[in-house]
RNA sequence: GGGUCGUUAGCUCAGCUGGUAGAGCAGUUGGCUUUUAACCAAUUGGUCGCGCGUUCGAAUCGCGCACGACCCA
C-alpha cells in the first residue's frame, strides 16, 4: 500500500487490466477519454416511482418521456444487434435498451459493444416496458463518461472477502445493494440526531480535536505534535470539557456530533476513532435527559426499522413500553439473586462478593468502583431491552454531581440496549473547588500507575471559578446505535473506512 | 495477549490419505433485435499469502511470519 519511503509501489496489474488500459489508450487517441460535457437530467429512483404505474401499453401510447440518465454500467446482455444493460446510480438502477441501427453508423459494434462492466454511462432516449414488464430507457445516444480500468467482482455474488470489503469500501458500495442501505441508514440517523436536538433548543458548535490537555473521560490518547509551537498536543478523547466551557459563556443549550479517538484495542465494538454525540443544558437534571434519550431512541427505531420491535442478530429489543430504569445496586441484586444488600453495604462484604462471583478488583479499588466492577460483570450483558441504570458511584464518576442525600453517589445514569452501553449521563458537577479535588485524585491514580487517569485541566476549574449554571449533560454512542438500528454485530460494519492493519 | 478457522485465476469457489492446478462468472473471438445471474460455441488467464523444513516429489505434511474472521482475556 501507499508508503512514504517508496513513491511508487508496484501495483497488481494483470491482463484484464491490460486490456482495459488498451481500450483507454484508444479513448484518448479519439479525444474523448475523461469528458465532463454529459449532464443528466433523471434518477433511477424517481423515474421508477414516477412510471411504474403506467403499463407498458400506457407507456407506449402517451407523449414519450425523455429522460437522460447516467450510472455505472454493472450487467450487460448483449443479444446479437440490440442489448439490454444495467445502470446504477445513486439510490437503484435503470435498465437501457439499446439497438445497433439507431446509433450511429459503425458505433454498436466498435464501441458500445467494446466497453466494459463498471464503466461509466451516460444515455439519452425514452421511457418503455419491456415484456416483463421493466421500465427501461430505449436509447437513442449513449457514451462512455469515464472508463473503469479495474473489473468489479463476480456479478452474481458480488464482493465476499471481508478484508476487501473493509479496505476497498468504494468497490463494496458498487456491487452490495445492503452496505449502501447502511450507510445511507447511518446518514439518516445523524441527521435526525442533529434535528432532534436543534427542536429541542440546542445549539450545534464545533470544538477543538486537537487537545493540550485529553479530558473528558477515562482512556489513553493519541499523540501528536504542533511543529511551528513546537508543543505536544492529543487528539480528543472527548469534547466534554469544551462544551461545559461553552455553558460557563452562556450558551446553555449545546451539542456536538464529534469524532473522538483513544489509543486502545480494536474489538467488534472499538475503533480507534468513533462517533458520539454529546449535549447539555443548563437548569435541568439527568431525568429530563433520560426523558429526551428515550423520546430520540423510540423515535429511531420509528424511522429505521419501521416499528417500535426492535430485531438485533437473533434477538428482539423492545422500544415500545416506558425503559426500565433500575439503580446499579438493584441490578447488582436482580442478576445476583442469591445476594443482599448487606454485602454491598461496606468494603469488605463487597470485596468478598465480588469473590465469591469471580469478579477481579484490585485492592486499590474504592467500595464503588468495587459495585461497579461486579455490575459490569454480572448484569450488564443482561440488560436486552433498553435499560437506564442510575446511581453510579462517585468513585467511578470524577465530572459528575454527587447526589444530595447520599454523597456515595451521583446524579449519573447509562443507557443500556442488548447488553451494551449506548449513552452515558449526569448532572455535571459544577462545584470548582470539588472538581479540583476529584481532578486531584486522577492525578495521584496517575502517578500509581494508572495510564487511564485523568490529568488536572486546570484552565477548566477557572472557568468553573466564573461559574457554571446546574447542567446535564450526555453523550449517546453514534456507532453503536448505528450498529442497533441497521442489525450489524461489529462497528467496522457501520464505519465506512474502518482502521486496519497495515496491509503489505 | 491466547485459542480456532481461513488465504488457490480479476471475482466466487472446488482441489480427499503428497504425484506437474480445476469450475462458474469476468475477459477475448464468433453467433443471436425484449433480455434480466440472458443464452450457445471456442478460448486466454496461476510465484496455490510469504519464508524455512520433511520428501525422489508439497496447494496438500511440519514450523515460523503476515493479513483477515470468530471466540476468549
Amino acid at each position: 500500500m501507499a508508503n512514504p519511503e517508496n513513491p511508487t509501489p508496484e501495483v497488481d496489474e494483470n491482463k484484464i487490466i491490460a486490456e482495459r488500459r488498451a481500450k483507454l489508450a484508444a479513448l484518448r487517441e479519439s479525444g474523448h477519454s475523461y469528458p465532463n460535457t454529459f449532464r443528466r437530467n433523471d434518477v433511477s429512483s424517481d423515474l421508477h416511482e414516477q412510471y411504474n404505474a403506467f403499463s407498458k401499453e400506457e407507456l407506449a401510447e402517451m407523449e414519450p418521456v425523455r429522460v437522460k440518465v447516467a450510472g455505472r454500467m454493472l450487467l450487460r446482455r448483449i443479444m446479437g444487434k440490440a442489448s439490454f444493460a444495467t445502470l446504477q446510480d445513486t439510490h437503484g438502477r435503470i435498465q437501457i435498451y439499446v439497438t445497433r441501427d439507431e446509433l450511429p453508423e459503425g458505433f454498436y459494434n466498435t464501441q458500445f459493444k467494446k466497453w466494459d462492466l463498471g464503466d461509466i454511462v451516460g444515455a439519452e432516449g425514452y421511457l418503455f416496458k419491456t415484456n416483463t414488464g421493466e421500465l427501461s430507457v430505449h436509447v437513442e445516444h449513449i457514451e462512455l463518461i469515464t472508463k473503469s480500468l479495474r473489473p468489479l467482482p463476480d456479478k452474481f455474488h458480488g464482493l465476499q472477502d471481508q478484508e476487501i470489503k473493509y479496505r476497498q469500501r468504494y468497490v463494496d458500495l458498487i456491487v452490495n445493494e445492503e452496505s449502501r442501505d447502511t450507510f445511507m441508514i447511518r446518514s439518516k440517523i445523524v441527521q435526525h440526531v442533529r434535528h432532534f436536538l436543534i427542536q429541542k433548543g440546542f445549539m450545534e458548535v464545533e470544538t477543538p480535536m486537537m487537545h493540550v490537555i485529553p479530558g473528558g473521560a477515562t482512556a489513553k490518547p493519541f499523540h501528536t505534535h504542533h511543529n511551528a509551537l513546537d508543543m505536544p498536543l492529543y487528539l480528543r478523547i472527548a469534547p466534554e470539557l469544551y462544551l461545559k466551557r461553552l455553558v460557563v459563556g452562556g450558551f446553555e443549550k449545546v451539542f456536538e456530533i464529534n469524532r473522538s479517538f483513544r489509543n486502545e484495542g480494536l474489538s467488534t465494538r472499538h475503533n480507534p476513532e468513533f462517533t458520539m454525540v454529546e449535549f447539555y443544558s443548563a437548569y435541568t437534571d439527568y431525568n429530563q435527559l433520560m426523558d429526551y434519550t428515550e423520546e430520540l431512541l423510540k423515535e429511531l427505531a420509528e424511522m429505521t426499522v419501521g416499528s417500535s420491535q426492535v430485531p438485533y442478530q437473533g434477538q428482539v429489543f423492545d422500544f415500545g413500553k416506558p425503559f426500565a430504569r433500575l439503580t446499579m445496586k438493584d441490578a447488582i441484586l436482580k442478576y445476583n439473586p442469591s445476594t443482599s444488600a448487606a454485602n454491598l453495604d461496606d468494603l469488605e462484604s463487597a470485596r468478598a462478593l465480588a469473590k465469591s462471583l469471580n469478579v477481579h478488583v484490585e485492592d486499590s479499588y474504592g467500595l464503588g468502583k468495587i459495585w461497579t466492577e461486579i455490575f459490569e460483570e454480572t448484569a450488564e450483558e443482561k440488560l436486552m431491552d433498553p435499560t437506564f441504570i442510575t446511581e453510579y458511584p462517585a468513585e467511578v464518576s470524577p465530572l459528575a454531581r454527587r447526589n444530595d442525600e447520599n454523597p456515595f453517589i451521583t446524579d449519573r445514569f447509562e443507557l443500556f440496549i442488548g447488553g451494551r452501553e449506548l449513552a452515558n449521563g449526569f448532572n455535571e458537577l459544577n462545584d470548582a473547588e470539588d472538581q479540583a479535588e476529584r481532578f486531584k485524585a486522577q492525578v495521584e491514580a496517575k502517578d500509581a500507575g494508572d495510564d487511564e487517569a485523568m490529568h488536572y485541566d486546570e484552565d477548566y476549574i477557572v472557568a468553573l471559578e466564573h461559574g457554571m449554571p446546574p447542567t446535564a449533560g450526555e453523550g449517546i454512542g453514534i456507532d453503536r446505535l448505528v450498529m442497533l438500528f441497521t442489525d450489524k454485530p461489529t462497528i467496522r460494519d457501520v464505519l465506512l473506512f474502518p482502521h486496519m492493519r497495515q496491509a503489505d
